[in-house]
Formats: C-alpha cells, structure tokens, sequence
RNA sequence: GGUCGCAUAGCUCAGCUGGUUAGAGCGCUUGCCUCACAUGCAAGAGGUCCCGUGUUCGAGUCACGGUGCGACCA
C-alpha cells in the first residue's frame, strides 16, 4: 500500500512568516479568482453580502477591523458550504465628511461665484490659521474626488491585508457614475409615485456648514443654559406676567406666548394680547396642552423658531414669520413697524435691533440681556426692568447636528423631503419581517420608527453629492416655478442640471425668464448609500442580474446606523418594490477602549490597525475580531491578540507533526483513533449549528477548544507513538483526518495559516487547491470511518494518562521519563473501559510494566497512581 | 423620562430550553527542553455567580424589585 503523502518537516520554517505568507496568499487567491461570483449560477445558491460602504475620508481604527472581520468569516463559511458568495465592496465618499477633509487638508472653501482655474494644482495645508483658498464648484469637487481616491486605496490595502475576500471586480463608490445612476432612478420612482414633495418649511439647519439636516442625524446633548425670567406687558391695562425662557436672544422673533390651559394662573390671559419688553410687540397669548406648568414659571415665549414646539405653535396657530435668523447664525437686519413687524415702539425697537444685527446668538443673547436689565425697555410699565431675576443656570438637552458644533437652529427654506411618516406601521411590519442578530437589535429599529417625527429631509446645500435630478422652469419674470420641477427621463440619467440642460430647452436658456434654472442642492449622501443592495444588484439597470441578487442575504453593520443606514434601506426598498431590502441584519458591537470608553478620534483613544497586523499577524487580529459574538460591544484587548498569535503558532506545528509522519493510507480502524473520530463529528455539528446561526463566536470557541485539548493535547499525544514509531496506518489516517477537518473549522476565521498548511499535502491530495474553496466538513464525510465501540474510551485514555502526568510532576520528573513499574488503580469500570486503549495511554507515558487495582470505592472515571518507579534520566541529560 | 443590553476567578469572557463538587484563556505559583511546538507541556492556587424578594424538590440560569455601567430613543 502506498504511503500518504507527507512534507519533510526540516524543510520548513522554525517559524511561520505572517506578513509574508499573507502577501503570497493573497497573490494566489487573485490568481484563482476564489472570491469572484459566479452570475451564471441560480439564485438559490448564491449568499448576498450587502456590505457597508465605509467612509473613506475618515481614520482608519481597529472597529472597521472588527466589524468587516465578522462578514467575512460568515462569508468565507458560506462559500465553503458550496456558496456563490456575492460579496461586494463600495466607499461612501460623497457628503460632508469628506467636504470638512478637503476643506481641512488643503485649506480651501467651496465659493461657487469663484471662477474655475485651469489646471489647479492643491498643496496639504500647512498653516491652518490661513485664510482658506476658494475654489470654484467644479474645482472644489475635483479635489474631493482626487482625495477620496487615495483615500479608498488606504482603506482598501487594509480590507486586503485583513483577508477580506471581496470580490474586487464589485467595487464601487457612492459618488460614481451607476451610483448616481440608481439614486437618480430612486429619486424618480418615488416622485412617479408621489413620495417625494418639495416644501418650504421651517427645517433643521446648521448654522456652521450652512445645510438643512434630517432627524437622522440630529442628536440630543446635554448642553449649559440658563432660565431667563422676563416679565412682559398686556394690552390694555396693567396686568403682567413673567415667562421663562432659555433664548432670550429671540425675543424679536417672539410671535405668541402660551400656557398650559388648566393653569389657573394664566387662565384669564388666554385671548389677550402681550406686549413684548424692548420690542414693544403685541402678540397672542394662547392655551396649550404642550406648555408643561412645571416647567420655567409655567408660561412662555414662542418665537420664530427656538426649537421644534415653536414650529407646531407656528404651524397650529398660525403665528405670525419672524425670521431673525439667518443662514449663517446671525440676526439679519429687519424694522420695526413695518408689516408684519407691528410695534409700539418701533423706533426704540430698531434702535435696539441695530445693538445685535449681524451677531451669532451669543453675543446677540448678551446684548439682550443687558437691554432687559435696564428698566427702560421693560413693558411691564412698574418701573422693574424686564429681567426679573438673575439667569437661572441649568443643563438641558439641545438638538445638534451630529457632526456640528453649534446648536441647530430651525429655518425656513425650501427643502426635498421623502413621505415616510404616513408609512410607520408600514415601515414597522417590514422591519419585522427581517431578521436581526441578535434579536433584540429589532427594538433600536421599533424604537426609532415609532418615535419619527419629520418627514426624511434629502436636500443639502452643498457641493460634493449626488445631485437631484431636477430643474425648474422659470417665468416670465425669472422666478423658478417650484411646483413645476422638470424630472430628467429615465433613460438621461444619471445627469448633472447644472451643466445638463433639461427636454425642451436650450442651453441659452439657462437662468433666463422663460428658460429654466437648476436644482443646486445634492442629496443626503444617506439617499443614496440606502441603496447599497440595489446599487450592487443594478436595480433600474440590469433587472435579471437585479432578480438575482436582491433582497441581499445578510447586512452587516453596527448598531448606532440602525436609525440611519438600516432605516433608509429598508423605507426605500419598500417605497421602490415593497418587499424588505435583505433577510437578515448582523448587527456588530463596538470596540471600546480598555477602559471601556467608545473609541473615538476626539478621545484620543482610537487603536489603528496597521501595527496590529505587523505584530500579530492578520490571523491573529481576526481571531480577535472572530471572538465577540455579534452586538456585544468588545473592549480592545490585546492578551486576546496574543492568544490568536498563538493559535497560529499551535496550527503551524500541529500541522508540521501530523503531516510530517510517513505510513501506509489505511483505514482508521483502532478503537482509541475511532473515538476521536466520533468526537471530531460532534464538534462538527456544533460548529455548523453555530453557523447556522451566524453565530462564528461559539463556533469558534468550541473549534479552539477541541484543537487544544482533545486534539493536540489529548489525541495527537496519544496516537503519537504509533503514528512515529509504528507507521500505524490507523493512527496517521485519523490524525489527517482531524487536522483536515479542524484547518476547514478553522478556515473562515483564520484564512492565511490554514491555507498555508492546507497546502503542504491536502490540497493536491483532496484535489482542492486552496482550503477556502473545499467543502465545510460534514457529519456525513466523517461517518466513513467505523464508530468506537465506546466512546467513553477517550475520556477514560485521558483521564488515565493525567494521572500519570500528575504523579511525574509530583515526582518533579520530566513528562517523558520512562516509568518502570506503575500501580494503577481506579473503579473496576473505568478499567474495562480504558482497557482497550490502555495500550496507547501507556507507550505516551512511557510505562515498561504495570498492574491494575480494581477499586469499588474510587469514583467510576477517576484514576490513581498508587505507585510508580521513575527510571534514572538517560544519560547525558540535564537532571542527571 | 421611555426602551434595551451588560453585571460570573485579578483581567477578558463561555455557561443552551433551571439538575450532581460553576468553566476556558490570559495573569499568578510550582515543576518540566517529552525527537510538532518553551509562541510549548504538566500540576496548582484563585469565585458571597451585583443585591433583595419570590417561583421550585432544586436558581448563575426563571419572575419581580433595586443598584452600577453602557447604549438607543425622547
């Protein structure tokens, strides 16, 4: 009989060369094409990825390790169960993050009335108190595609490095060409089916980047304030009263006051009119159950606009417009008494207005304050100033933008919107009917739908985006007709309106009366990146490849873009085709610092990537992504770096021994070699299940476990002696066999080390030339070899030769000291059922002659060395 | 304020549908170069399973109420 194939361990490395077999690897699997898919085979057979665009112009941490480690270990498992993974990869590198890095890196600002030059050339910013260069529309917007460029090809040798095995050839970017394409087609199918409006409308505005924002990116802080108590006039005799406010800045802006319509000590105010200090503005007074009595003095100002009530007292009341705000944060200039902004006093009031027009809230707040402290501007008529009572300080929580650094301010101005409130319970049933992991991750998604209060805002005023497809006719006198947008045909898209000219018109026409005027604004980057799984399946361009790839299998992400990405994905592709964009969410936790504080660049706490993978290998960085299960947040700890390290190592030499041994391919026909076959099957079962399930953590837990302990410390021990000595045919087969099963078990988390041993006999041997593309191992292949007759042998072989250990290191003898003479006791059916592979225990521990003591009075599987005689350490040794 | 998650050895975590002396790895102590591996092997120390009440023959596990930490939503 033939002997297996084998290597000759000297030939290889003391050590295994991570960074160097990663490269070699990687070269191979281009070569083989391993992670291309396969369009010509059927849907049933193919796993869709929709994997999350990252955001190239932020810093690379060791959470985008984390997080893409988990879909590619569950990416990696389906492909080895037969698979056609589809597995793409996209940058999301339009909107304003990537504005702020190019502003930032160059020092230049975006200025659309700045001319184009010619051939700009953009050095790094080095002083970043200069001035910042403005660059024209075009311009600016080539210099974040440049930087985007190289920014992707930072992240994606890091997706390379890490072993990510993407298909390459389904790359993308949210600001391409078919990008803009399906978000263009998006944005027309909604307007086709009347989800999408225009609207001039009080809406969320950073002050700072001068753009409207949606609730999505909104955040509460808590944020210092103070209460200001200001007394205010009522017309027509001498009553007052005194409201609360945190913003006495917007008293110019004040349009009403309101109170709770049970509070009896307003009650008789309702109908009247008050009449504001320093201003002199007469304005109602109204009942609302939105007034908390609770609250500041129970009644207070409302005004154009302080916050989101101030918007449905406008909207309900029909308040009067006071806009002092402008888009920049500063009060632009108004007067009193004129329309619409009706006073007793107007030229005190102007001359009041003339102290803060052109101020930011700060200072304008200020300014106030100390006209309300001067008994002049007061309303009251009693000779008290206004301010009744120094400011009140308190912390409240104040709406920002999550990238802003001012509170938002509400503006009116004319924004696109999607309907999505009309569609909650719609909304709520579709995220039901996927699956989230782990389960409770479902309720983030509840939680948001169900507390939605605004529409989706998808208009920005900014320059890097996709912009609307969209023009609007102008009349006779050049103003644009907003109820009249000119869509782009489906089959121009994806266009620019600022330089494509819409059906209809000519060129010439652009701006004129008559003609037609772009849509400047770009959408919310989330318009477009909610449609990642159709931008890789080609909706709206390719419908058989679109048929076959959507909805997607699994949406890996983490848990605080519930709200933001998994929301939008999901409301489109229900508003698009009514169905759920993909079946399961595998939602990751978050990397925390070790003191488990998020990780954030602000912090200065964030672990970047790269020196992990020179120290510890890419193996060992994934062993450590692989070992949190899915929405645990996971403090960053480098003692589980070590461990994968050493895991590596263990495979190295395990597979080193193993395939080093020379013998004759029999049958696994011993009792012991069937045992540990029958174990191996039910670590397969388990770790399948755990697949299943998407559960790579348990799966591999319960591998590592296996491999340390029944397989290299247990088994491999001993099976040893027969397999080098004997050339047992029985022995060398069943340990090839556990080692090709474990390097499969193993394979979706550590790609590099078991392709590397895979590749010494197995993979000409099972014909499979590389592991990631051999079959996940099954019960049924190891059912092959002949059940034990007991199974129980293994432990009791174990058990049996710990005591033996036991007693050697009592003794302060080395492990492989000969043993001479040996008394072994133990319960008389623990014997019979370690006797027929006693033999085994025995050659591992070296034992010349033994006899046994039956002992009813031991518990059945424990053992004991009642006696043992070392012999002397062979000559030449250390201890001699 | 509402919702959710977490709380087990010094550290990081596993303990499934409740069942005998509660586990792993790291760290620590001791011993051992045994021809795959000292990035190793063996032995060992180390725990009021956050607190309280309840259900049960039996609770780390289930229920309720707290406490602490974190997140999400207001």
């Amino acid at each position: 009989m033939a002997d297996v194939r084998s290597i000759d361990p000297a030939r290889l490395p003391k050590h295994f060369d991570s960074a160097e077999a990663e490269a070699r690897w990687h070269a191979a699997w281009d070569r083989l094409g391993l992670h291309r898919w396969d369009p010509a085979r059927p849907r049933e057979e193919t796993f869709v990825v929709d994997t999350p665009p990252p955001t190239v112009s932020g810093s690379l941490h060791v959470g985008h390790v984390f997080s893409y480690t988990h879909a590619d270990v569950l990416a990696r498992q389906r492909r080895m169960r037969g698979g056609n993974v589809f597995y793409p990869m996209g940058w999301d590198d339009n909107g304003l993050p990537t504005e702020r890095r190019v502003q930032n890196h160059y020092g230049v600002r975006c200025d659309p009335a700045t001319p184009s030059v010619a051939e700009l050339r953009l050095d790094p910013a080095t002083d970043p108190k200069a001035p910042p260069r403005l660059l024209s529309r075009p311009d600016f917007i080539r210099a974040c595609l440049e930087l985007t460029r190289r920014d992707e090809e930072a992240f994606k040798s890091l997706w390379r490095r890490i072993g990510l095995s993407i298909d390459w050839h389904e790359e993308y970017s949210t600001i391409d060409d078919r990008c803009r394409h399906v978000a263009q087609a998006s944005f027309r199918d909604l307007w086709e089916k009347g989800h999408v409006y225009s609207v001039e409308a009080p809406t969320m505005w950073d002050v700072d980047f001068q753009t409207a924002v949606a609730q999505a990116e909104v955040e509460d802080r808590p944020t210092r304030g103070a209460f200001h108590d200001v007394a205010f006039g009522v017309e027509g005799g001498d009553a007052s009263f005194t409201i609360a406010t945190t913003r006495p800045e917007l008293l110019p802006a004040c349009v009403g006051v309101t109170a709770h319509p049970d509070d009896a000590r307003y009650a008789p105010l309702f109908g009247r009119r008050a009449i504001t200090p320093v201003f002199g503005v007469p304005v109602p007074i109204f009942p609302s159950e939105l007034a908390d009595p609770e609250k500041g003095t129970g009644i207070l100002m409302v005004c154009t606009f302080g916050d989101a009530t101030d918007v449905t007292w406008w909207r309900e009341q029909r308040l009067a417009l006071r806009q002092v705000l402008g888009r920049n944060g500063r009060f632009v200039p108004v007067e009193f008494g004129t329309p619409g902004w009706e006073s007793t006093r107007a030229e005190a009031a102007n001359r009041a207005y003339a102290a803060i027009a052109g101020k930011a809230t700060g200072g304008a707040r200020q300014a106030i304050v100390e006209m309300l402290r001067d008994p002049a501007h007061a309303a009251t008529g009693d000779g008290q100033p206004a301010l009744r009572a120094e400011p009140r300080p308190i912390e409240h929580s104040v709406k920002y933008y999550e990238k802003g650094d001012r509170p938002l301010e509400f503006v009116s101005s004319r924004q696109w919107f999607v309907r999505l409130l009309d569609k909650k319970d719609a909304l709520l049933a579709k995220g039901d009917e996927v699956r989230w992991h782990p389960d409770f991750m479902r309720l983030r998604y509840r939680n948001w739908t169900e507390n939605l209060n605004s529409d989706w805002c998808i208009s920005r005023q900014r320059y890097f985006g996709v912009p609307f497809p969209v023009w609007y006719p102008l009349d006779e006198s050049g103003a644009p007709r907003h109820d009249h947008p000119i869509v782009a045909p489906a089959e121009s898209l994806p266009v620019d309106p600022t330089t494509d000219v819409p059906p209809g018109f000519s060129p010439e026409q652009r701006d004129r009366p008559g003609g037609f005027t772009a849509e400047t604004d770009v959408y919310d980057t989330w318009f477009t990146s909610s449609l990642t799984p159709q931008i890789s399946s080609r909706w709206s361009l390719e419908p058989d490849r679109h048929r076959k790839l959507f909805p997607a299998d699994i949406r890996p992400q983490s848990h605080e873009i519930i709200r933001t990405w998994a929301f939008y994905t999901i409301a489109k592709a229900m508003l698009h085709e009514d169905t759920i964009p993909w079946h399961h969410v595998i939602v990751s936790g978050w990397i925390l610092d070790p003191d488990r504080k998020k990780m954030s660049k602000s912090k200065g706490n964030v672990v970047t990537p790269m020196h992990l993978l020179d120290e510890h290998g890419a193996d060992g960085v994934r062993y450590w992504a692989a070992s949190a299960r899915l929405g645990m947040d996971t403090a960053f700890d480098d003692k589980v770096l070590k461990v994968g390290k050493r895991l590596v190592t263990k495979l190295f030499n395990a597979g080193k021994f193993v395939l080093g041994q020379e013998g004759p391919a029999t049958p696994v026909t011993a009792e012991l070699d069937r045992a540990f076959v029958h174990r191996l099957s039910l670590l397969v079962e388990r770790a399948s299940a755990s697949f299943d399930g998407f559960d790579y953590a348990h799966a591999l837990q319960d591998t590592e476990a296996f491999f340390w302990q029944d397989f290299t410390d247990s088994y491999l021990e001993l099976a040893k002696g027969r397999a080098r000595d004997g050339r047992d045919g029985s022995a060398i087969a069943a340990l090839r066999l556990g080692l090709n099963v474990l390097l499969r078990l193993f394979a979706p988390v550590l790609p590099y080390i078991t392709e590397e041993v895979w590749s010494w006999a197995f993979a000409a041997e099972t014909g499979h030339e590389s592991i990631h593309r051999a079959p996940w191992p099954t019960v049924e292949e190891l059912r092959a070899v002949a059940g034990p007759a007991d199974p129980a042998c293994f432990d009791a072989a174990v058990a049996c030769l710990g005591a033996i250990h036991k007693a050697k290191t009592e003794g302060g003898v080395s492990i492989g000291r000969e043993v001479e003479r040996l008394r072994l006791a133990a319960h008389p059916d623990a014997l019979a059922r370690v006797a027929p592979v006693l033999g085994d225990v025995l050659a591992t521990a070296r034992v010349a002659a033994h006899d046994l003591v039956p002992r009813a009075d031991l518990a059945d599987g424990s053992f004991e060395v009642v006696e043992a005689t070392f012999a002397p350490p062979p000559a030449g040794g250390k201890d001699g």
